[in-house]
DNA sequence: CATGAATGAGAGTTCATTCAT
DNA sequence: GATGAATGAACTCTCATTCAT
């Protein structure tokens, strides 16, 4: 595949994200996709076979840009209670942005795949963040910015709590109270005072 | 519409139910439901217009039933611990046994439908067991049994982390012990001793 | 069929009429006549077999009833010309007020029947009025009322002239001026100062 | 659309023009053009999207030939009597060429719909048909061909005599003869010798 | 590589008609 | 007679997928 081709391919992935945001999964064709772009029909099988392959493809580039966006705002002085709560500043972002993200998206994908799989990319993520926040708890109760009994369990809880919040912002609505209540709630438990 | 019909209407909506737990929502079609209940085609439509009808109907019952197994289970003499734990093991059983509840097809139910409706079932439903939830912490501290600070924030923040847990069977899965854990540390925060 | 089912039969001729009169022939199913009637499904069919067999006998019974008014209104000692205008005030009426009459009705119902059959209902009415018109046409002439050449053909353009305006009514709309104007020329023709 | 694109379209009108002429409006189906033109259920939903819309094709591609047809026949020293006969000649024809035009189908298209909205295509053409024959009487009463009193009047009259055949041809039948003496009576009442 | 016309399977929906009660 | 649940045929419309150009 050619320079040429590549840039396409970028292009396919690039405008049928946005087609995941605005529809979700399910719903999402072969057709939508192809009017999208405002390519032909046969020309969007000459780079993925289904929609599932775009979907894919589309998380792959999402997460390896998510990365760099995210380090960069990372002050070299930062204390371990700054980068926790700028992570949770980004996670409130995104959970009201519901109109930019893939989340519903993703929810509808993976629940038409087996979450057992060995290639769970989500599962890969949350695992991932998971790590990061109990190693940055860690960090904040050596320096004394914290205080919890199991780093590992304080983690996860987090995780699960901004689980929710990001599915209950596509089922029930949740409001910027809700998250900023949410997110003291977590910083209190940790022994933040704020 | 006669005795017989209201029957017959039972018979579609737990049919439909299996067919719903199985597949989800959104791909689910009408000729499904008709193949599952093995009517005709025709048959379907004299007791429903389309999908989405089924499901909310499906809902309903689910839920008038739900809450007649719930208040049996409460013994007399129970305290206030009791009944937690008693709820959170209820949570766990439907965390757990993925094969045979609603969960999914209502989140693919609840992303078609805008959050902010006056008429969001799962937002009443949510709202009303956080209250439960709030009740029961409220008299847990009267009682001495459980120590927080608001137990207004402690009733929300364990609802959303039930939330994330349910989300998260569907997606990157969870394990028996993932659930105990999250349970242990719900219990913890709210200085029960286990 | 007893005195009860005479009745019964009449009731939906009578309701089947406005169904007809609002919709036409052809878009009506036997299902527009059993909602209208509010009789059960099976019902409409031990007096009826299909919509075509209805209309048959809602224009039987609609020219039954036509002929009582009609003649009610001919005044003893009314000349040709007087007769004449009330028949075309009369056609007036039916030619404007579209909502209650079974013109489009019957032009769909004969636009599915071969025009040469024997029993055409429409054929022997459209003979026997421009036989009327004619001998009418003919009384006048002879009073000197009238002039024509060839009374039988003046009758007969008469009709097609109201064919013409019974047909517009329903295709490019006719309004009181376009009738009032036709029926002077068809008067002036005759040699009928107005 | 490519040039073998308009070819195809061309072709499905011509195919459903067929349809129409054989079952009228209302009765033809998609499914009806699709076997007539002998391609796929999905085919013809590329170049339209109902028979509505079709109908409107059709009558479009009519009306564009029937302009040239016309103008042909014209000779050059035609008198205004000459032209006329030989419209009248034209449309008995028409009249009497059942088999062969769409005249049942326009009917069925016009009774759904709403006579008065402006895109009225057939008021359109019946107006201008109607001014060319008044202007046709206006030239010939000039020469000292026809007589009348009021020649927007008698063309007019004319046009409703003609469509009270046209639809009559339809319902009641018409005969050749029926044709020809309603024509004498035109040219008659025109003062023209025959 | 790229196009877009074409196909056909399949979902939704409506009704005429039947038949057990 | 009367009911209305039930059936199944028929129609509309949409897409994934292919293929000749």
């Amino acid at each position: 595949m050619g320079e040429k081709s590549v840039q396409k391919k970028r292009y396919i992935l690039e405008t049928a994200r946005k087609v995941f945001v605005e529809k979700g999964f399910q719903k999402v064709t072969m057709k939508d996709i192809v009017e999208a772009c405002d390519i032909s029909r046969g020309g969007l099988y000459l780079y993925f076979d289904n929609t599932n392959q775009i979907f894919l493809e589309v998380m792959k580039m999402e997460s390896e840009e998510a990365d760099d966006v995210f380090s960069d705002r990372i002050k070299e002085d930062a204390t371990a209670a700054d980068i926790l709560i700028l992570f949770l500043q980004e996670q409130k972002k995104e959970l009201l942005g519901k109109k930019d993200n893939l989340n519903r998206a993703t929810y509808e994908f993976y629940f038409e795949t087996q979450p057992e799989r060995k290639d769970n990319v989500l599962k890969k993520q949350f695992e991932s963040v998971a790590r990061v926040i109990e190693k940055l708890i860690e960090i904040g109760v050596e320096n004394g910015e914290f205080y919890c009994e199991d780093c590992k369990e304080a983690a996860r809880n987090i995780m699960y709590v901004l689980e929710g919040l990001k599915i209950s912002a596509h089922t029930i609505g949740i409001t910027v109270d809700t998250v900023d209540r949410e997110i003291l709630y977590i910083l209190k438990s940790l022994g933040v005072e704020v």
